[in-house]
DNA sequence: TATTCCTTTCAGAGATTATTGAAAGAAACA
DNA sequence: TGTTTCTTTCAATAATCTCTGAAAGGAATA
C-alpha cells in the first residue's frame, strides 16, 4: 500500500553506498549459514556494523523486509550473544540498537560463546566416554583390549588438541590486534 | 525381516565399549549441527574416528541406521572433504572408508576448507564493496561524504582481522602439536 | 556376453527451522 | 486511571534441509 502522492516519500534509487552496503549485508548473512547462525540474525548483525547511527526494530524490517516478530527475536538473539547492544534515545520512546564495531570485541565474543556451547560438551563427554571404558580395563583378557587403547589413545589426542587449540585462541584474543604482527613473527621463527 | 532361528546373530547387548562410542558419536553429531556440517555426516565421521578397522557402506547403515541413500552422500562428502578416504581390500568389492585420525592433519583439512569456503568469499565481498564506494568518493561534498568514510573503515578493520587471523591459524597448523607449548608460552608473556 | 554385486542418483516424503502476523504484555505518557 | 506507543510471544504457515528407497549406473566375474 504505497503512498503515491506527492508529498509522500518516493523511493528513490538506491546510491552506490546503499548498494555496497547492501552487498555485504547479504554476503554476511549466507556466511552466517555455514556457522550455524541463521541468515537473517547475520544480517542484522551486519546492517548494525556498517551503520553509523542506532537503527530501531522498524528500520530493521523496513531494510531487510522481514516482520516484526523475526525482527525482535533476532535483535534479542543478538543482544544475548553480546554482540550488539540496546540504548535508548532521549525524546523517543522507541529502543535501538548499535553493533560493538571493534572487530577484535566481536571475536572475543564469538570466540567465548561458542567455546562454551561447543567446545566444552565435546570435552565433557570425552571425559565421560573415557571413563566408561576405564570401569571394564581391569578384564584384560577381553577381545575387546587392543580396541580400548586404540580408542582411548584417539579420545585423548582429541581431548589434547581442543585443549591446546582452546589456550591458543584464548591467548590469541587477549592480545589482540597490535600483538598480531609480532606473533606472526614469532611463529614463522619457529616454523623454520 | 530379522531371522529367528537359533543359528542368527542374535543381538548381544551393547557392551560398555560400544556405548562409549555410541555416545562420543552422538554428540560429535550433534556439535556438527553448531557448525553448519549436517549431523549424519559428523555422526559418520565419528564412527570412522573410533574405528580400529575399515568400515563399509553397509556397516554404516547398520550401525547408525540410516538409508544406503544417505549413507553414499554423506560418505561422499566427508571424501570430498578429505576427512576420510577410500580404501579397497583384497578380496572384497565393497568399498571400505577410513578416518585420517591425526587430529592434527583433520584441523588441517578443516580450517584449509572452510577458510575457502567461508573466509576467501567474504574477503573478496569486502575488496569489492570498498571499491563501489572507492569510485563515489570524488564528489565530496556528497551527504553521505562521513558515512562513507566509516563504513570503508569498518570494512578496511574486518579485512584486516580476517587477514590476520587466516595467517595466524595457518602458522599454528603448519607448527602442529609439538610447537603448542613452546608458542603458548611465548604467547603467555606477551599477554604479561 | 550375461550375471552378480555394489554404488550412485534423485524425486518424493518427512523432519526441522525460520517467518509471519495478530494478540498479549509492558512501559511511558496524559 | 486510561490511552498511546512500542515490544514480545507464539500458533500457524512457509521455507529449507535431510532422508528414504527404488531405479539406474558401473565394474568385476563367470
Amino acid at each position: 500500500m504505497v503512498d503515491k502522492t506527492p508529498t509522500a516519500d518516493i523511493p528513490s534509487l538506491p546510491t552506490p553506498l546503499e548498494q555496497s552496503k547492501a552487498q555485504f549485508i547479504r554476503r554476511w548473512g549466507e556466511m552466517g549459514g555455514y556457522w550455524g547462525i541463521n541468515r537473517t540474525m547475520a544480517e542484522i548483525h551486519a546492517l548494525l556494523f556498517v551503520s553509523t547511527e542506532p537503527i530501531c526494530t522498524d528500520d530493521v524490517m523496513a531494510k531487510l523486509m522481514i516482520s516484526r516478530g523475526n525482527a525482535s527475536m533476532n535483535l534479542r538473539s543478538l543482544v544475548d550473544w553480546g554482540l550488539i547492544e540496546r540504548i535508548h534515545l532521549r525524546g523517543d520512546r522507541k529502543e535501538y540498537f548499535v553493533c560493538r564495531t571493534d572487530v577484535w570485541e566481536m571475536f572475543e565474543t564469538i570466540v567465548r560463546q561458542r567455546r562454551r556451547r561447543e567446545v566444552e560438551p565435546i570435552v565433557e563427554t570425552i571425559e565421560h566416554c573415557k571413563a566408561m571404558v576405564d570401569d571394564i580395563q581391569p578384564k584384560a583378557a577381553d577381545a575387546d583390549a587392543e580396541d580400548v587403547q586404540v580408542y582411548k589413545q584417539r579420545l585423548d589426542e582429541m581431548h589434547k588438541f581442543l585443549d591446546s587449540f582452546g589456550t591458543i585462541v584464548d591467548l590469541m584474543v587477549k592480545l589482540g590486534p597490535g600483538s598480531l604482527q609480532r606473533l606472526s613473527g614469532m611463529m614463522t621463527k619457529l616454523v623454520k
